[in-house]
DNA sequence: ATTAGGG
DNA sequence: CCCTAAT
């Protein structure tokens, strides 16, 4: 048996960094490793490497601007992240200092005051303990690993007794909640049709959360991450989805309502108080995170869940169903004319230079066959990925180095320290240098920067922060003046020259990975260094979702000024090839024939989209009738069967 | 410079 | 993600 770890070290400070001190957290230090049943500490695959990558940049990116000023709703989450308590095995996370947790959760008791009873302190009661690995105690977390093995048994095994309880409890619910509209039967309907696919028909129409079993919540869990949880605890479950909803941390325990996976506070007066702080600007600003007051304060949640109820649940019916019927026929006629109005595009260069390639390759004997595509594409892979013709690729061969933590000496391979690490510069000159003093969000953003900066900052080498500025110099700062509003920014960014500002209140800086991407696509002539491959985070695609619903499909470039401000690293052409991606898997995770089975579950690492976001996505595609599925359809219908199998990269994280 | 599409 | 055509 082995028994996979992610293995922290703390590098201590005294104390120095106390979050109450100065707002940021101690830093930490991960490594991942894989431990033997022997006790050995084994470096870990690239996916494995990249897995918990991503799961850590999930966590740091959950506090991105939006959320700026709900510090103690970042440790909540953080909590949370680490709380869940149904885990099993997987990757953990080791921390050496355990007094972290505590001083988060004291540090949220002290901000929150407002939900005291707030579940998602507790300290999770299930904490393995790993001893001798290192001097200080280690508490095992729980991990991501987990979380996919959750959905995979819950994939496999249909959960019929949920499901009908579902139905029952969400009769029971719209019988409380609404006074009016019957017809609510077609809702818990279509939740049998498919046993193994989430129940999202649960998320569907005005759904007040707090009205929710448990068994509720749970199904509501399910639709909304994908994957079951155990979890009894009704706020946990409820922030969780609400978090998972909106794409924040900045939930409420309680009040909120939520209306086509969205949610919709239904109390301004449970908004959290530390919002109070800041301009209410900042709130509504966020795309992302929109509390939409729905009527006065004193409207109860019961007047007016049923009000929008039945027109929803006839929709979410219809949906279900699949395409329904008069939209088949318009559709179809579209379909043509959308088939012709499609650009049509030559051969590329590149096109034709492979197919020489193959050409010349066969003619040596090399490539039997010029027609199959696979081999053809092994061959230009290897290609590719000969190493040494470009020297200074550094990429291709890293074998393994020495690292020695905690004593040991272990092999851990060069890619997993060669990037990572969010913001590699301190703000600490920034600050002193150009005080923003008209403008406290700026302010509070840089502190929780700082508290992000924190965490990562440690490990990080301080040579990329020699090219950072050459860098920035060279790419104009890399600065999003969009909408700028006021011009005290621009002294900050001669002088920092990574500072990225729209709207006057989102900073970043920039990322290692920005200047080895453009420094490698200065210096080699052809980008033979490819951008890392970023996974997309949860929060990312619900925000391009987000943006997609507000601006439209194809206005990438106004969602990636407005909506992935803070996200340097995604351009527009990367907005567009995730929409498409999204509209693949939901038109194929999505369809019945699928039967929900996830596939390429064999891959635990990966994290499937929910469900409900990939219905968002479905749902704006059918809004959006230009392009998007009609199109697609077209394309499906050569070569269906790839398409019905749900292959290639669509529908993950 | 952006967008659409193929790979 | 990358590349390139089209706009």
């Amino acid at each position: 048996m082995e028994v996979d770890t992610l293995q922290g070290a703390q590098e201590t400070k005294n104390g120095e960094n106390d979050f109450e001190e100065n707002g940021s957290l101690d830093p930490v230090v991960y490594q991942l490793v894989r431990v033997e049943g022997d006790g050995t500490l084994v470096p870990p695959t690239e996916d494995e490497v990249l897995q918990i990558e991503q799961f850590l940049d999930d966590k740091v990116d959950l506090p991105s601007i939006d959320d700026v000023g709900n510090v103690e709703d970042f440790f909540t989450n953080d909590c949370m992240l680490l709380k869940e308590p149904d885990f099993e095995e997987g990757y953990s996370e080791l921390e050496t200092n355990g007094e972290i947790h505590t001083q988060q959760f004291d540090a949220d008791l002290e901000v929150d005051r407002l939900k005291p009873s707030d579940d998602s302190l507790d300290i999770p009661s299930k904490c393995t303990v790993v001893h001798d690995h290192k001097p200080d105690k280690l508490n095992t977390e729980q991990g991501d690993n987990n979380i996919v093995h959750q959905d995979n048994a819950s994939t496999e095994t249909p959960k019929s007794t949920v499901l009908n309880d579902s139905c029952s409890a969400e009769k029971e619910k719209a019988d409380a909640c609404s006074r009016s509209v019957n017809n609510s039967s077609t809702g818990p309907s279509v939740s049998g049709v498919t046993s193994s696919v989430p129940d999202f028909s649960i998320l569907r129409g005005e759904v007040c959360l707090d009205n929710l079993t448990i068994r509720e919540l749970q199904e509501a869990f399910r639709a909304t991450f994908g994957r079951e949880t155990t979890v009894k605890d009704k706020l946990w479950l409820k922030r969780r989805i609400t978090m998972g909803l909106t794409n924040s941390c900045d939930v409420q325990s309680s009040g909120c309502v939520v209306k086509d996976y969205k949610i919709v506070c239904k109390d301004a007066k449970h908004k959290l108080p530390t919002i109070e702080g800041l301009p209410k600007v900042e709130v509504e600003a966020t795309s992302l995170v929109r509390f939409q007051v729905l009527g006065s304060g004193n409207e109860r949640d019961t007047s007016s869940c049923s009000y929008y109820r039945s027109e929803d649940q006839q929709r979410s019916s219809n949906r279900l169903k699949g395409v329904s019927t008069d939209n088949d026929e318009s559709e179809g006629t579209l379909q043509d004319e959308q088939g012709a109005a499609k650009r049509l595009r030559k051969p590329t260069k590149r096109y034709i230079e492979e197919l020489a390639d193959t050409e010349t390759l066969d003619s040596t004997g090399k490539l039997s066959s010029p027609g199959k595509r696979a081999a053809h594409g092994e061959v230009l892979l290897r290609q590719r990925v000969t190493p040494l013709q470009e020297v200074d690729s550094l990429s291709i061969t890293y074998p393994t180095r020495k690292d020695t933590f905690g004593g040991f000496s272990v092999h851990v391979p060069y890619a997993s320290r060669m990037r990572r690490g969010r913001p590699r510069r301190n703000f600490i000159s920034f600050l002193d240098d150009d005080p923003p003093v008209e403008c406290p969000e700026v302010q509070m953003a840089v502190e929780t920067m700082l508290g992000k900066d924190g965490e990562h900052v440690n490990h990080v080498s301080s040579a990329v922060e020699v090219p950072l500025m050459k860098n920035a110099e060279k790419k104009g700062g890399h600065i999003e003046t969009a909408e700028k509003k006021g011009g005290h920014i621009e002294t900050a960014e001669k002088k920092g020259g990574h500072i990225e500002t729209a709207d006057n209140k989102e900073i970043r800086s920039i990322e290692a990975d920005d200047i080895c991407r453009t420094d490698a696509k200065t210096k080699t002539k052809r980008g033979l260094k490819r951008k890392h491959h970023r996974a997309w985070t949860l929060s990312e695609v619900l925000k391009l979702v987000d943006g997609v619903a507000q601006f439209g499909p194809g206005k990438w470039s106004e969602i990636r000024r407005l909506s992935f401000a803070s996200y340097s690293y995604r351009t527009s052409v990367d907005l567009k090839d995730k929409w498409r991606n999204l509209l693949r898997a939901s038109q194929t995770q999505l369809s019945p024939e699928n039967d929900g089975v996830c596939p390429r579950k064999s891959n635990p690492s990966i994290i499937p989209i929910p469900p409900a976001i990939l219905l968002r996505v479905k749902e704006l595609a059918e809004l959006q009738p230009q392009a998007g599925n009609l199109a697609a359809a077209i394309k499906f219908s050569g070569q269906s069967s790839k398409v019905a199998q749900g292959r290639g990269s669509s529908g993950f994280l």
